[in-house]
RNA sequence: GGGGAGAUACUCAAGCGGCCAACGAGGGCAGACUGUAAAUCUGCUGGUUUCACCUUCGCAGGUUCGAAUCCUGCUCUCCCCA
């Protein structure tokens, strides 16, 4: 199965160039995609164009990271409705750098012909006059073009300062650039990147550059059509400051059985047909969530390692499995803590503890893990409050006795929100 | 510049002197059922010292025993005419 071939069935393909297969079969050929430095960390919409890479570069083919340090000092208008605020260079550069960190751990780099390299456009902007620049590069391409691109056609009623409407020229000049100096010819992207790249091939052509190809995948939708790649803390990141690997395992183990097919296919390695058995033994036995567990697997080892891997795992069987107040003081301090890095944790006097504490004040004033003593009493009411797995009412004291390995108590709120106290 | 309409809790949207912490819908949270899924049903969705009190209906004043509801001024939004 050739690259084409592979992404089709993967459902990662949106547009493509002409004559785009042919290319890829003639040739060893170098593709690139580019990431915006708007966050210091990726998060797993970026997973979509790196899997891009990855299919590139298992294809046999060289991909190259492009990371935007000038195209992120402009700002990109692509799907937006209003100007964007600018970010400060010193943000900038934190997070190329943080971003380039991770882009490394997804391909292979190194010297071979298919290896992968790391490329930032202000290498060749911040050379560029802006006089050079319209001269040389603004000749070629008219307003009446780039007017043409949805993503400036959107913004005609709202506005749009020059800066963001230049936008499009630099990003198409990287293609014509990285054409010339890196003989790149596929440039790849998310749907929305299209308009940008193909004013790049328009650009490369006229300014008398070679061939070039582009692929876009589509915006990943989740079927109730709420946006993908969000849970309730917000983003989902790639980084384990932002989102714990408990978290990011989590995430996957809950996408919904409508979702999943789709997602296996977009973001796994494993083969059509291994997939395709999946498919077949989630749809005879969904209540084990085959699929689920398959993908938060590989994306929690492949994204945080093993042991990042196993300890989600652990948390997960013991805050979702039968576990009970029993399984849970059994656990050492150490596994406790490994278990439960990714929960929220907070430090409470232990002599109060050992006072007894009236579960009200536990849940709102002191620990903070409920916002009052109203949303705390309005819990109890609804039996959704659990300590160390156990349900408990609103005369409930806390004390000695709820300590685990005589330092932590597990408070709970329905069956997905934990919170660790821990007695200092 | 002239005329008109409107600003209510996360969002939409009722209410037009007391029965209003404010109908309803969506969203969110929780419970039941399940498979940590979906659908469905149920409850909750300002705060507190919780059978009561306090703060909230654009902002600031006023009328009244009593106002989200009436009056005055201000701010903002939308529509129509020039």
């Amino acid at each position: 199965m050739n690259l084409i071939e592979e992404l089709a069935w993967r459902g990662l393909i949106q547009d493509i160039t002409p004559e785009t297969e042919e290319q890829l079969n003639k040739e060893l050929t170098s593709g690139y995609v580019g990431f915006d430095p708007t966050a210091d960390s990726l998060h797993i919409g970026n997973l979509v164009p790196i899997m891009l890479l990855t299919h590139l570069q298992r294809s046999g083919h060289k991909p190259f990271a492009l990371i935007g340090g000038a195209t992120g000092r402009v700002g990109d208008p692509s799907g937006k409705t209003q100007e964007r605020q600018l970010l400060t260079t010193e943000i900038i550069e934190h997070n190329l750098a943080s971003q380039k960190k991770q882009l490394e751990q997804f391909l292979k780099f190194g010297d071979g012909p298919t290896d992968a390299e790391i490329v930032n456009n202000y290498e060749w902007f911040k050379k560029f006059t802006f006089l050079d620049f319209i001269r040389d590069v603004g000749k070629h391409i008219t307003i009446n073009y780039m007017m043409s691109k949805d993503s400036v056609k959107n913004r005609l009623e709202s506005g749009m300062s020059f800066t963001e409407f230049s936008y499009q020229l630099i990003q198409g000049y990287d293609f014509y650039y990285l054409n010339k100096e890196k003989n790149i010819k596929l440039q790849m992207g998310g749907s929305d990147q299209w308009g940008n790249i193909t004013t790049g091939i328009e650009l490369t052509r006229r300014m008398g550059g070679g061939d070039t190809f582009a692929i876009t995948a589509p915006l990943v939708k989740k079927a109730d059509g709420t946006k993908f790649g969000k849970s309730e803390g917000g983003n989902v990141w790639l980084d384990a400051e932002k989102t714990s690997p408990y978290k990011f395992y989590q995430f996957w183990l809950n996408a919904t059985d409508e979702d999943i097919e789709n997602f296996i296919k977009v973001f796994s390695l494993l083969s059509r047909s291994d997939i395709e058995k999946l498919i077949a033994a989630h749809v005879e036995a969904p209540h084990l969530r085959l699929l689920q567990r398959t993908l938060a697997e590989e994306l929690t080892l492949r994204i945080h390692g093993a042991h990042a891997l196993e300890m989600a795992i652990e948390a997960s069987s013991i805050l979702f499995g039968n576990a009970t107040a029993e399984n849970l003081k059994k656990l050492s301090e150490r596994d406790f803590l490994d278990v439960f890095q990714g929960v929220e944790q907070v430090e409470v006097a232990r002599s109060l503890i050992e006072a007894g504490v009236d579960i009200v004040e536990m849940l709102s004033e002191i620990s903070g893990f409920l916002s009052s003593k109203s949303e705390a009493r309005r819990s109890l009411k609804e039996n959704a409050i659990s300590v160390n797995k156990d349900k408990v009412g609103e005369d409930y004291k806390v004390s000695a006795s709820d300590l685990i390995s005589d330092a932590y108590i597990l408070l709970q709120r329905g069956k997905k929100k934990y919170f660790v106290v821990r007695a200092v």
